[in-house]
DNA sequence: CGCGACGTTGATTTGCCTCAACGATTGTGG
DNA sequence: CCACAATCGTTGAGGCAAATCAACGTCGCG
């Protein structure tokens, strides 16, 4: 088994959460994805291109983020192994983007082109309902990470944080928490050290 | 024509910007939504409810938003006429809500049940794709939201909010949007003033 | 080895909140 | 139909949360 059919068992693997691809599925889906590896640092999406895959994160850890006017960054999004990242945006309309996507780690990437998914959406129902299904589960998290933004103070935001993406938490620099939950990382170092400080 | 066939063509116009249903797909479809009038501070969904109902505004306003510990309530989402509105943490999992579902204006509404939801995902494939279709154009707008509050003071996030939502911003009293916003009444009116006295 | 990323600390400033108070609507029950 | 309560927008004083700026030590990596 070479290293792209161990990439795709773990694609497939994902699916079974939602409406499982049988084995005929598979056969037809497989040839659809590019497997890539991807260097630390290394971009995937730079703003200006058009987004044209979706991609699923085999191995390694990504963040999609905005630079504004100053050139600070903004993480939007972290996605690890087992997940599905893309700016959906661009995606969508193939417009150009206005993200990044960042390698954080040597990472392992599975992708599909914007066009085969169209082609697959229209030949596949189970196809359209599992990405459905990826976009919903995201879309819910999303919306309490909203709720949190509006309504709850940075040390809570970061100990929501950690009880949600323990492992998340342990693998990125807190630089990079600070800048996903909006706030500095002096601020940030500020609130660990109360957190500490204090049982 | 009666209000519910007045209001089933106001929910098939909203799919002719993605995936239309022919005449027959119609006549199966329309029976499964339910039309109800909403008075203004009724509540069509409370924590503790299972959300039942995807439901679609066909005249009116509402606000979903969480209360905290303190009573405060935090506005997440505001809908009006031809669009969508449900709690979908609660209507995938059919677990009970956290949220509240209020009208703020007198509504007309169409709702179809979850398990409707669930025979039609199975029985039209266009049914399925057009509900991807709803979350994804929610997800992207929710994602710059997301960005914006991570990113933007309170005064570029209001201007971005009467930017993006002209409509709403001149039907909805001001604490309102302050709540979605995430500050208090007090100091949006402080942002107001500063806009005006400054061209 | 040396440079750049990272985490931390402290001093100062700014953004935003809290609390209290006030008119102007709005709406509702008697 | 009016009276009174509730909601709304606003203002101001004071306080806390978080940003800014500068500085420093550590570490991993080229």
């Amino acid at each position: 088994m070479d290293n792209k059919d161990s990439s795709l068992g773990k694609l497939f693997d994902y699916f079974k959460n939602s409406s499982p691809f049988n084995s005929r599925e598979r056969e037809d889906i497989a040839p659809l994805f590019t497997e890539r590896k991807i260097k630390r640092r290394q971009y995937i999406l730079q703003p200006g291109d058009v987004c044209r895959h979706f991609t699923y994160v085999v191995e390694g850890c990504f963040r999609l983020y905005a630079a504004d006017q100053d050139g600070k960054e903004h993480n939007i999004q972290f996605t690890i192994e087992n997940d599905w990242t893309t700016d959906l945006a661009s995606f969508y309309d193939q417009t150009p983007s206005l993200l990044y996507i960042e390698a954080i780690e040597p990472s392992v990437i599975l992708q599909i082109k914007h066009d085969k998914v169209i082609d697959m959406y229209v030949a596949s129902h189970k196809f359209d309902r599992n990405f459905r299904i990826i976009v919903e589960r995201k879309y819910i998290s999303l919306q309490n990470r909203t709720l949190q933004n509006i309504s709850q103070p940075a040390e809570e935001r970061y100990q929501a944080f950690l009880a949600d993406y323990p492992q998340l938490a342990m693998r990125l620099p807190n630089t990079q928490i600070a800048s996903y939950l909006g706030i500095t990382p002096e601020f940030l170092s500020k609130i660990r050290k109360d957190m500490t400080s204090r049982p």
